[in-house]
RNA sequence: AGGUCCGUAGCUCCAACUGGUAGAGCGUCGGUCUCCAAAACCGAUUGUUGUCGGUUCGAAUCCGACCGGGCCUG
């Protein structure tokens, strides 16, 4: 049996996308996008999309399919994928799951299940609200006193996931780090990495984000903020929207704009790496 | 030309208790990650304190000269 599962990973600008494509025409593969950003309608060059006109030949999912207001998540990612490969393998059609949300990739390849840890946006919001005003060390003493083993294994720093801690807790009644599932490296799936020298990675980068500015991505931003999206929803997380509000404010210039969208995409991709260094058995290419 | 202020890590600094061989933010490098992840967080790194000389047991800190820069006057 043909390997009818692949999964394309590697850091922003390393060329995913094409490699995806080139693989998907050759074998009549769909593409699935893991991508945390992607995913948002209206967010087109500033997150990377393949052009509409490039992925007419290769059906592509998981992309636009929510607003920018909305939430997006793992969980939603590890269900909407998984559905769909069930799907489309039904159909005997391969997949080729490509993205650069390596968060996503490491859930995927190593079949996070996310039941056991359930979620509930208003419970969240109210637990951000009821602590915005404490101290970090005081919310992490809470969670210490209801669930130790979890605390401890959380720095206390980090609010967010004490919190998300928190969340679980009250939900099930549970410890969360003894419900959270075990990674299991899945069979049958070929991971494709690449990872080109950091030099070189690096003038792909910036020259992507040129191009980007080049193409409109300014303009975007300013559509998006005509609309009334608020710079505070979930889509502007992506990198360089909040920038180019800020300058389209007037907040800092030109420049300062781009070196700041440069320094930040260049980290990012440093984060990516992080994560794909540890992914077993991956085919990389330099 | 005269007067005046300034010159500290790759960058930015009214850091360094009015003399005891230097610090913070950013960057950079490395790392963490089980439902906001392009997020959030952690660790490490760097200096002949513009140059030369003087005073002093000891100077980034005081004195002098020079170099470089800002401002004022002409």
């Amino acid at each position: 049996m043909a390997t009818t599962l692949t999964v394309v990973i590697g850091p922003t600008s390393s060329g995913k996308s094409k490699l995806a494509i080139e693989m998907a025409t050759q074998s009549g593969a769909q593409i699935i996008s893991a991508d945390a950003f992607q995913v948002y309608r209206g967010l087109s060059i500033g997150t990377g999309k393949t052009p509409l006109m490039d992925r007419h030949d290769v059906p592509h999912h998981l992309i636009d399919i929510r607003e920018p207001i909305q939430r997006y998540c793992v969980s939603d990612f590890m269900h909407l994928s998984n559905t769909l490969i069930s799907t489309l393998h039904a159909q005997h059609i391969p997949v080729i799951v490509c993205g650069g949300t390596a968060f996503y990739l490491h859930a995927f390849i190593h079949q996070l299940g996310f039941e056991s840890l359930p979620y509930d946006e208003s419970l969240r919001a109210s637990l951000t609200k009821t602590w915005s005003h404490q101290s970090g060390i005081a919310i992490w003493q809470h969670l210490y006193r209801l669930d130790p083993s979890t605390a401890l294994a959380i720095p206390v720093a980090q609010s967010q996931k004490v919190l998300r801690a928190l969340e679980v807790w009250m939900l099930t009644g549970k410890s969360m780090i003894s419900q959270q599932s075990i990674p299991i490296r899945r069979k049958n799936c070929r991971v494709i990495g690449l990872n080109p020298a950091r030099e070189l990675l690096i003038k792909q980068i910036y020259h992507r984000i040129e191009s980007m500015i080049e193409n409109g991505w300014v303009e975007e931003v300013e559509v998006l903020l005509k609309k009334g999206i608020p710079e505070s929803c979930p889509a502007f997380k992506a990198i360089g929207y909040k920038e180019i509000a800020h300058y389209l404010n007037g907040g800092m210039t030109f420049t300062q704009m781009i070196e700041s969208i440069k320094t930040k995409t260049r980290q990012f991709s440093k984060r990516q790496m992080t994560w794909f260094k540890h992914f077993k058995d991956v085919e990389w290419i330099f």
